[in-house]
DNA sequence: AATATAACGTTTCATTTGAAACGATAAAAC
DNA sequence: GTTTTATCGTTTCAAATGAAACGTTATATT
């Protein structure tokens, strides 16, 4: 007798579909508006965290590669968003941190992103944010025990 | 006085978070085990659920687009693990389903996938699992207002 | 019926991707 | 102090990606 595997009852699947959605409607926002990729949208919003920060910093914080990093952070600079220094005491690591340009867009992008998600989460009560929240962390440990040591998270996906 | 935009407490970044680590995990076992790649086995599952269909209801379920489904359809059918047929009242139609040795991996794949589920849902008590379940129905609901008409669900996303 | 329009799946092609090689710097081993 | 090993970020290159063009078949319009 086969397995009875309904995929849209299979955490995997439905949780694939949700991201993609979240990610999709507000992507689409923040590339019409403020012409940012994801992957630079991605190093913005880690450097709104803290600053300065090294790329590698950035990688660890994103699960994104080294090279898509490298990739969104020259753009970035490019665009004169970002200011890129050495690291005084080691010359390996890049300094990386907001040009006022940079901040000032940062601020209205962070604001934007803020009230899109007040709007997605205004379907939940504050109980279910609550559970929401306890739910997802509880699977992310889980999850990270199952994933094999040797695989990087930002490893291809699909 | 700049927006706090806490990561680690934006959905759309947790989500993608664990969206991937559980993809990832996922992914590394069947590939490793049965030569699947993500695509494949997205095919694959599809249908799992119902037979036969044509290219067009898998991307329609798996919100692929439709050169990458057309891909990992012909790999499937070079491996002998679909059959593709044209569908007899249009012939723009294809009839895709299990070849007989598709069936057979297709139920080791399910078992193993359920099994990995179980053991990652092991963490949630059935209270919590419905939660989980109610939550993200209620944020797919809501997302998917959210979502401009004008872009569709197989756009790229990172 | 003839023509125009739409739908399906493949192919093309320019772009994106990430694994690996690389150069440069720092830390560790000896 | 010299040599080896490791780390950081960039670049290279082959593979994957998806938007658009395409050929084919079906549907709508006239």
């Amino acid at each position: 007798m086969p397995p009875d595997l309904q995929l849209n009852r299979f955490l995997p699947y439905r949780l694939n579909i949700l991201s993609k959605k979240v990610s999709l409607a507000l992507a689409t926002r923040y590339q019409e508006r403020f012409g940012l990729s994801i992957p630079e949208w991605r190093v913005f919003a880690t450097l709104g965290q803290e600053q300065p920060l090294s790329s590698n910093d950035i990688v660890e914080r994103t699960a994104m590669d080294k090279a898509k990093v490298s990739r969104a952070v020259n753009r970035l600079v490019a665009a004169g968003l970002l200011d890129r220094q050495a690291h005084p005491r080691d010359q390996r690591l890049l300094r990386l941190s907001f040009s006022p340009r940079g901040r000032d867009l940062y601020a209205q992008v962070a604001r934007e992103a803020l009230a899109w998600e007040g709007q997605l989460l205004s379907v939940l009560t504050d109980t279910e944010r609550a559970q929401l929240w306890a739910l997802m962390e509880k699977l992310e440990r889980r999850v990270a025990e199952e994933i094999p040591a040797s695989v990087s998270l930002s490893d291809s996906l699909d």
